[in-house]
DNA sequence: CTGATGCATCAATACTTCTTGATGGGAGAA
DNA sequence: TTCTCCCATCAAGAAGTATTGATGCATCAG
């Protein structure tokens, strides 16, 4: 039977959405804070749908938030969401111990 | 153009391997530190084939390393990996400043 | 040696994600 | 109203990933 980790879906969903180039692209341009989607449009080298793409991909994560105003839409970074991340990675990496001295397998 | 991110080819694929629930199960096993693949087995639903294909992911990722020792094989958590994968994670969420107040676009 | 065990790899299939081009809707300009 | 601009969404095909069962290889036990 499979433990199942605390919100591994959303977990999934937030790495899966830093798993894609074109995506890292666009969160660094968002570093320098809220941009609008013409903002965005040569971190790419590719056509506009497939930016309005990866932006729904990062929104759908919770990695961003959009806002509209007129025509324009504006990206935003979601602190709260990029911290969860990063206390989940620390969350590893601390519990790291050293090697066991002698490992004993499958008794 | 494409501005290149530093190391987004290792990056893209450490989030990668993060991006499934298998292997997420699986990293959460190795905290406890160096286990061998027969102790795995129950993290995940299904056979010895798939784990086998997941750790070899997480271990192209780098984000775990192997040892083998006469038939068994051992696995590992690489906390250098995990605390590169924080460390980014973490630049991405600092670098969050408060909503422009008046954002003008495309000028 | 012979047989069993632990694990990796391969091939085939199923599934998911990515990419492109086309379409459409809402907002503003004329 | 009509035209243009910004953006999201859709459909279809391409590309990548996951899963299964079979095979192979090394190690150890008898």
């Amino acid at each position: 039977m499979i433990r199942t980790l605390p919100d591994t879906d959303l977990l999934t969903r937030r790495f899966k959405a830093l798993s894609d180039p074109h995506r890292l692209r666009i969160l660094d341009r968002l570093r320098g804070g809220e941009r609008c989607v013409c903002e965005l449009t040569d971190a790419l080298d590719a056509g506009q749908s497939l930016l309005s793409f990866h932006l729904k991909v990062l929104k759908d994560a919770g990695l961003v938030t959009d806002r509209r105003d007129g025509r324009w839409a504006y990206y935003t970074l979601d602190a709260a969401a990029l911290g969860e991340l990063e206390t989940f990675v620390g969350s590893l990496r601390r519990h790291v111990p050293e090697t066991r001295w002698a490992p004993v397998c499958c008794e």
